[in-house]
DNA sequence: TTAGTATTAATTTTT
DNA sequence: TTAATACTAA
């Protein structure tokens, strides 16, 4: 009798859903439901095949993609999934680390360092270990060669020294893991390498994991790197039951290591590789795909695929110059505002994509400026703004007092007169005698002859050991957030923050925000929450229930699928980037980012790029990028050059309109007045508000509303979403 | 020691 | 343009 769990799959989705046991690569286009076949065959092994969910171990690449594929596999079970591994592999490795400590060179209280923890200790190794200047030697370069070292399993003392700076970055690296271990720290690619060495001098403990590790699958497989290959190959080493999923031409993190050679390492590997081809695209018309694979096809090496969609062909691409950003910006909101109107989609199947984060500004300005709701992905992370920062500074010294990092960044923060030079002399005097801090700390509190210290400094110093030692003695009897709403009250750090600017209660909005977090479950053992902190990305807390456009970086938008995509910025030196210009394999990098951002589209995809555009304060001319010129003209339309653009910045509204997206535009039609002064309003961003003003202006209602608060907005009535309120 | 000002440097993508 | 850092005055 055919499952339930086969229904309204193609051949080929059936064939990956139900292959028999032993290695399989699917090899899948965008679109083609490749996160369906991994869940199904997920509910496949279970419900068919009777696999206990503890014994399937999947791993996927972002922790959203992994809630995600919980929640799918559980609706299609509809039974409880206890013991699933479904994680990423740095959450996985995490996890193992802290069970298997007693392995390790480290205890179970080791801390993640992030990017920003590693610079600072690097700009410590470069000016106290190295002796060199920071300016000329940048720890940025440092940590770059070390962190290509680490993903090619190269320690300190196998890496090969060919040159001057070669022996430089050895020493940087030895000094660096010294550090690290002092610190009872880790840095993201040490959570995968002190897993990756567990394994292999440990057979006794591989043997566990390998045992229950019946089987292993893979999302995203072409973004692995050499250690998580090889972790991959070890866990699955018992029962060869491995479940790869990717697309090659979707390889976009090459920087970070990641090598789809894996890919045919693995067909390599395993001469018994079963291998599956998903062509059928379930997302983009035929005119998108078309596109889509006209850039790609000019990637060297690469294997070909024939995508093809049932779907139709689709309205045209647009092609929009604007003359900036500022107006490359107001073509989107423009474009979007006409689509939703017109019925074709809401405002939150749209997204905008772009090569940068620095490139997002601009377009929040235009959404801020027309009144309308956006929602931003990334960007200045949450967990690296100051305040945050300092915040988990606490926590951390707290869980683990040896965090000389931590302790640095808060000892004088908010200030309690520990400067500079207290700071420095604390930190000689502890090297000297070879503590960490805290435990020099400690010393001084002891003994007052230790130290080099005058009374002042010395009260200070012991004054902020005694209130860390507070806060340790009671640290496992109170739940996390309790914890930090001591930390708070007993360092004054709202009165520090708001210093009675807009800013600083923002500041004080994000801590608040981060006490939520800390409050949300009750009983989380402040270890688990510094780990979590440490290994999520904004990416994950996307707020899912506004209807909004998303903005977003190209590489943020991996996995996801809008109707309307616009691609901004399509110049040479911002897609293709400047540092990718000489490089063939960076530029093939490039490509594939186009693509991934092309197939995001369901149905329509906006390209534009700008005549002119300001870069760092200053102006450039950009020349379109390669990328345009390779899809075939017959599938462009082309909505702009330089003149309209001219012309649109002085009649806003007007000016030339791709005719096929904004035929229907309201703000085309003959303008009526819907709004008068004293009416109230409702906006879905700033609430309830009363109109003070509306005239006309153009071909559009220009409103002026008072929201409550006390804002007076300027709103486009035709772009705004007002609603009347009667009463 | 700190707070404020001046200068300079750096800008890809992120687990 | 912003963020980090250096410098200066109190």
């Amino acid at each position: 009798m055919p499952s339930p769990l086969l229904d309204g799959l193609n051949d080929a989705q059936r064939e990956a859903v139900t292959v028999p046991d032993g290695p399989v690569l699917v090899l899948a286009g965008p679109g083609s439901g490749k996160t369906r076949v991994l869940t199904h065959r997920i509910a496949w092994l279970i419900q068919e095949h009777g696999v206990p969910p503890w014994r399937i171990v999947a791993v996927t690449f972002t922790n959203k993609a992994a809630r995600e594929m919980r929640q799918r596999v559980e609706r299609l079970l509809g039974s409880d999934l206890r013991g699933l591994k479904l994680g990423t592999f740095h959450a996985t490795c995490a996890y193992i680390l802290r069970r298997e400590a007693d392995f390790l060179p480290l205890t179970r209280d080791y801390v993640i360092l992030n990017t920003a923890d590693q610079r600072a200790l690097m700009k410590e190794v470069v000016i106290n270990d190295l002796n060199l200047d920071v300016k000329r030697h940048r720890p940025e370069r440092f940590l770059a060669r070390i962190s290509e070292a680490k993903n090619e399993m190269i320690t300190p003392e196998t890496y090969p020294v060919r040159s001057y700076e070669d022996e430089t970055v050895k020493r940087a690296y030895e000094y660096y893991q010294t550090r690290l271990l002092a610190l009872n720290a880790v840095d993201f690619d040490d959570l995968l390498l002190h897993v990756a060495h567990l394994f292999e001098q440990n057979p006794d403990v591989l043997a566990r994991y390998q045992h229950s590790a019946e089987h292993v699958l893979i999302d995203e497989f072409q973004d692995t790197n050499s250690v998580q290959y090889r972790l991959v190959r070890l866990l699955s080493g018992l029962h060869r039951n491995l479940f790869c999923v990717g697309d090659e031409d979707q390889s976009i993190y090459r920087w970070r290591g990641a090598d789809y050679r894996n890919v045919l390492r693995l067909r390599e590997d395993y001469p018994d590789l079963r291998v599956i081809l998903l062509e059928q695209n379930y997302r983009s018309t035929q005119v998108i795909l078309d596109a889509a694979q006209a850039v790609i096809s000019k990637n060297p090496h690469r294997t070909p695929k024939n995508l093809f969609t049932e779907l139709g062909e689709g309205p045209q691409i647009v092609l929009y110059e604007a003359f900036n950003e500022e107006e490359e910006a107001r073509f989107v909101i423009d474009t979007i505002a006409g689509l939703v109107a017109s019925g074709e989609t809401n405002p939150g199947d749209c997204a905008v994509m772009y090569r940068t984060n620095a490139q997002s500004r601009v377009l929040e300005e235009a959404f801020v400026r027309a009144g309308l709701p956006y929602r931003l992905v990334g960007a200045v992370r949450f967990y690296n703004r100051r305040e945050i920062r300092d915040l988990i500074a606490y926590l951390r010294l707290i869980h683990n007092p040896d965090d000389d990092l931590s302790l640095q960044r808060v000892i004088n923060t908010p200030p309690r007169g520990i400067g500079k030079k207290t700071l420095d002399t604390l930190f000689t005097w502890a090297r000297a005698e070879g503590l960490t801090l805290y435990r020099a700390l400690e010393r001084l509190s002891r003994d007052p002859e230790a130290g080099p210290f005058s009374g002042r400094a010395r009260n200070a110093l012991i004054r902020f050991r005694q209130l860390l030692d507070g806060w340790r003695g009671v640290r496992d009897r109170l739940p996390t957030g309790e914890l930090l709403r001591l930390v708070l009250d007993e360092t004054g750090y709202q009165d520090y923050l708001r210093d009675g600017t807009g800013q600083g209660d923002e500041r004080w909005d994000n801590v608040m925000e981060l006490l939520n977090v800390a409050s949300a479950e009750e009983n989380q053992a402040l270890a688990d929450f510094l780990a979590g902190v440490s290994l999520v990305s904004d990416v994950d807390d996307l707020p899912e229930q506004s209807n909004a456009p998303m903005l977003m970086t190209l590489h943020a938008a991996k996995g996801l699928e809008f109707d309307v995509v616009f691609i901004v910025g399509l110049e040479e030196g911002i897609l293709p980037h400047q540092r990718s210009l000489d490089d063939p394999e960076q530029m093939a990098e490039e490509r594939r980012l186009m693509y991934v951002g092309m197939t995001r589209a369901r149905r329509y995809l906006m390209l534009t790029h700008t005549f002119r555009r300001s870069v760092w304060g200053s102006e450039s001319l950009n020349e379109r990028s390669r990328f345009i010129d390779d899809i075939p003209p017959h599938l462009i339309l082309s909505a702009g050059n330089i003149q309209s653009a001219y012309r649109r910045m002085t009649t806003w509204g007007g000016g030339s309109t791709p005719p096929r997206v904004r035929q229907e535009e309201p703000s085309s039609d003959q303008p009526s007045r819907r709004f008068k002064a004293g009416q109230r309003v409702l906006h879905p961003r700033f609430g309830e508000g009363i109109v003070v003003e509306s005239r006309l202006s153009g071909s559009d209602e220009e409103v002026s509303v008072v929201f409550n608060g006390g804002d007076i907005r300027r709103l486009m009535a035709s772009l705004a979403n007002l609603t009347p309120l009667d009463g």
